[in-house]
DNA sequence: GCAATTTCGTGATAATTTGCACAACACTTC
DNA sequence: GAAGTGTTGTGCAAATTATCACGAAATTGC
């Protein structure tokens, strides 16, 4: 499926779609319409219809979208018909609760290590993973062949940790640190910070 | 600072832009230029300039941008030159992880309440609060007076939660939970779902 | 089997958002 | 105090994004 010029902020939306179908998975739900899940999503059918057929026609006149194959498509399309490895750094407070979240493994990622420079945490079980020593990380990283990592060290070692991560190869980082990280072209980065989202609803209220 | 017609999009910017000012303002930065605050977000300097134009005159020909007025200013728009009482449902593993998070304190956010169902967790202590019975939310929260709620139950329980607290009198939702909340007009919701993250990454990886 | 209904995919159109470029101003240097 | 440099704020143009609306296809009801 590869990209020729879709909109990243089309892209953007597709992840979306996918949670709300699968929901509609588990409930049985087994044909759906632009419509619909516009409504549940609460953007509008013609901008779902005309995001997804950017991808491809995987509709039907007068009936609407199989949830099963829908799903199906947007898996392949955004790459996670398959598991992704990845690699934590920080066991902390954040990082275990992570480590311990078990809502990855359906979605198409796995954590596979986790990395402390902490020697009180180094060698710590954390689920059926031990932290590893983060001065072998590049190593290790490199060695595995691991693509996406999440960053959950404190801020003033977030942008260190991810010229690490760089240099192991990974090309997709999730970064809980609340600190813009630099990296190369080429090197994927998305930014998880409460106090954005919280900012970004404040500035609505009276 | 209540501004007549702002794109949400706009808005949605406005705490990156602070974030930043902020890390200039510890390293003693006194002034800055959205050529280099752009440089550092990633952004183009018009459009930072654009932004800020639409809130004020902040800036100086010539000299750029003060950094502690524009964080001043920045914070006014934001309605964080304040501090809002947070209410957090669910103490689990990322409920606790949240709750002993320190980075909220300096931003505007002070969780002051938590709840949860579990009858083991009723009472345990999170720092320096301890967990309530969610029987008793919506009345407690509705006497408070806090109008900013985070949810951080399993997915089934978050709509209902979301419920009980717009019932109480909430208007802000942060969700970690990773499914679709429906809220009535005028209550803000935004969603934290590090899975949405990783799929917008794994799109454009091989 | 045919009319009515539903819903898709999409070209055209509208709206929004970004980028450009420059006058205006402020500071610096000599 | 004049020339030179740097940087803002902004009108306008360009690019991007969203919406509209309709033909075509599929289904339903009678
Ligand atoms: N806890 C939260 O709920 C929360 C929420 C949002 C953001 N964050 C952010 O997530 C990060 C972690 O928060 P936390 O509460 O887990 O902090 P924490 O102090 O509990 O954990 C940080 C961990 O990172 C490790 N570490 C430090 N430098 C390292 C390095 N160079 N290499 C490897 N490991 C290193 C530390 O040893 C520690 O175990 C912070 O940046 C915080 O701002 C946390
Ligand atoms: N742990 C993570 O790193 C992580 C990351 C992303 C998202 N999430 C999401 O955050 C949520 C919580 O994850 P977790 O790992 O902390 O789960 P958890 O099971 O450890 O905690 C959930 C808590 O919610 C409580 N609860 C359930 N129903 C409730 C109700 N009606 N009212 C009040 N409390 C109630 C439970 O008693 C429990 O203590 C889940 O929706 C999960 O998908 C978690």
């Amino acid at each position: 499926m590869i990209a020729k010029d879709i909109p990243d902020i089309v892209v953007s939306r597709l992840p979306r779609y996918l949670q709300t179908l699968e929901h509609m998975q588990k409930d049985g739900i087994r044909t759906t319409s632009s419509q619909e899940l516009g409504d549940l999503i609460g953007i509008s059918a013609a901008q779902i219809r005309k995001d997804l057929s950017q991808f491809g026609e995987f509709g039907k006149q007068g009936k609407g979208y199989s949830v099963d194959f829908l799903v199906d498509q947007l898996r392949q399309i955004l790459n996670v018909n398959r598991s992704w490895d990845i690699v934590l750094v920080g066991a902390g407070n954040l990082g275990h609760a992570i480590a311990n979240y078990q809502g990855f493994g359906n979605h198409g990622f796995s954590i596979v290590m986790i990395f402390d420079s902490d020697p009180a945490l180094i060698g710590q079980k954390i689920g059926n993973l031990t932290v590893q020593d983060a001065a072998q990380m590049v190593d290790l990283v490199r060695a595995s062949g691991i693509k996406v990592g999440m960053i959950t060290v404190p801020a003033q070692a977030a942008q260190a940790v991810a010229d690490e991560l760089v240099k192991a190869g990974i090309q997709a980082i999730l970064n809980y640190a609340p600190i813009n990280l630099t990296v190369p072209e080429g090197v994927h980065v998305q930014h998880v910070d409460p106090i954005i989202y919280l900012q970004r609803m404040t500035y609505y209220l009276a």
